[in-house]
DNA sequence: TAAAAATACTCCATAGGTATTTTAT
DNA sequence: ATAAAATACCTATGGAGTATTTTTA
């Protein structure tokens, strides 16, 4: 069989032009390096060097296996060198998944600290629901997730990065739009605005409706955070806004919970089997909470 | 140290999706295959693989790595078959890729002679569509492709071979059936029938009809060239025929089109590195067009 | 006759084998 | 429960060593 070896020995008795030299430069005897320059020439079924010559001299077709073994060595090299620079964690390709209501509030902040501090790290973002994106996970297909860890993540390992409470999203003129504070109890007989199937949020908040006696509203779903907002604000009905996606909105109060708040945790996901993890935690900064809360 | 086999086995288990799988195809014991990903692990201080999953799967850095492994190998590859054809070019296995719609119609004349001449030559078909082929032919899957040129073949070196015309196949009985040369503009208004995605040969044909003002019949997906004949028989529509396809038929009526003639250019494709490159030369003369023309 | 390479042999490092345990589905 | 990979241990191939002979400039 070729080894890398046997390509290494040829040429460097091309390159120091002698079979002894040769041996001092690879740092093995003469007779060892003869011997494996034979062998490889047995395998290839072929004659490399002009025997009994005093410069030794490769025959015509032994420069032409020249040639590829120096491609070859090259290209290990390169592997080689390859291996090294992809030693620092936070460089190459980082496929991430987040969650659609998280990442319009959380990514435009991070992103821009993310890529000046890890410059080489190739940040390829994927938004989905909790569900595909854990199965991306699983497959292999993403590295990381950014998405509410109270959802099933399956054998992921997580890291919490802060936790999101829920506020009361009512419309100006709303009877609880006085309100400094509300309780979950405070919801029944509320008509409730929620986000389409499949939305984590949408499933936390129902949690929430369902024991403090509140309704969906049947007629209305929302497919993004945004258009669940106007809906409220249009006074279609109230709903819960976790606080990362809370804007100051002139048609809309925005009214936190009394203690124990119904909230959700941020966090970050990965396979537990990934060599990266330590790298994944060191990321969690980068995703902190917005600094300028819309309300006390 | 690096070696060769190290790389054939992390290739192996990407391939075959297991240690087990790669051990098998490896020819050794899944131990002896373990023991040398971790020692190559160890050496480039990197993890390549995510243990303790069911379809062993490449971590980020194995992906690059396994990228450049392939590169060394199919270097190895070459240099061996370098060796090999330097003593005598056309003996050994050459893996030949056509596409469907040159192979049923060039293959049978060649063949027979290519073994007479070559008989030490030991040829392996395989018939794919032109993006296949460019890619295990970049991949060291095959070592020569005979298809249409106009297609992207990457990096390839390539031999043009003929020129081979397009004919209008309409069924007889069809307004332009009596004609003896059409233009490319008498095809607007006509129903064209295509072949499947994937073959070049539709996309050239699309190109022709695109600036003719004809348009595709969009229910139908012709699989091959010989149903696409008998539907154009049948009288569904037109289509245009490569001259070499192009067999006398009862009730279908070919005409040549005047100058200038659309027509594709069938010839060989090779890795630019290939050793054999002259030997895949002198094979050119092998695949010329057929003698019997069809048609005037 | 000096150099460089080949030959003869010896040794030991290690690739690869068998048997078994551990781990993940 | 089952299948895959890791671990432990053993064997033997072959790479590399020393000593020596052969070769040709």
């Amino acid at each position: 069989m070729t080894t890398i070896r046997q390509l290494e020995y040829i040429t460097a008795i091309e390159e120091h032009g002698g079979f002894q030299a040769a041996s001092a430069a690879c740092h093995v005897t003469q007779p060892g390096l003869s011997a494996q320059v034979r062998q490889l020439e047995d395998h290839l079924e072929l004659q490399l060097f002009e025997r009994g010559r005093k410069p030794a001299l490769a025959t015509v077709e032994g420069l032409e296996i020249l040639r590829r073994a120096r491609g070859v060595l090259t290209a290990v090299a390169d592997l080689e060198e390859a291996a090294h620079s992809l030693r620092r964690p936070l460089s190459g390709r980082l496929r991430l998944g987040v969650i659609p209501t998280v990442a319009p509030f959380l990514l435009p902040g991070a992103l821009k600290p993310l890529r000046r501090a890890h410059p080489a790290l190739r940040l390829e973002l994927y938004e989905a629901q909790t569900g595909d994106l854990v199965e991306a996970l699983e497959r292999g297909r993403l590295d990381l997730l950014l998405l509410a860890l109270e959802a099933p993540l399956g054998p992921a390992e997580t890291l919490a990065l802060f936790p999101d409470p829920f506020l009361l999203a009512v419309p100006r003129g709303h009877a609880l739009a006085g309100r400094k504070r509300v309780r979950e109890r405070d919801l029944a007989g509320e008509d409730v605005l929620l986000l389409d199937d499949g939305h984590c949020l949408r499933d936390q908040a129902l949690a929430v409706c369902s024991h403090a006696g509140a309704h969906e509203l049947g007629d209305f779903r929302a497919s993004s955070m945004t258009t669940l907002v106007q809906m409220v604000a249009s006074g279609a009905g109230v709903t819960l806004l976790p606080r990362i996606a809370a804007a100051p909105d002139r048609d809309l109060v925005l009214i936190p919970f009394q203690r124990p708040v119904p909230q959700r945790t941020i966090g970050l996901a990965w396979r537990h089997t990934s060599p990266r993890a330590e790298a994944y935690r060191s990321l969690g900064a980068f995703f902190r909470a917005p600094v300028g809360r819309p309300r006390g």
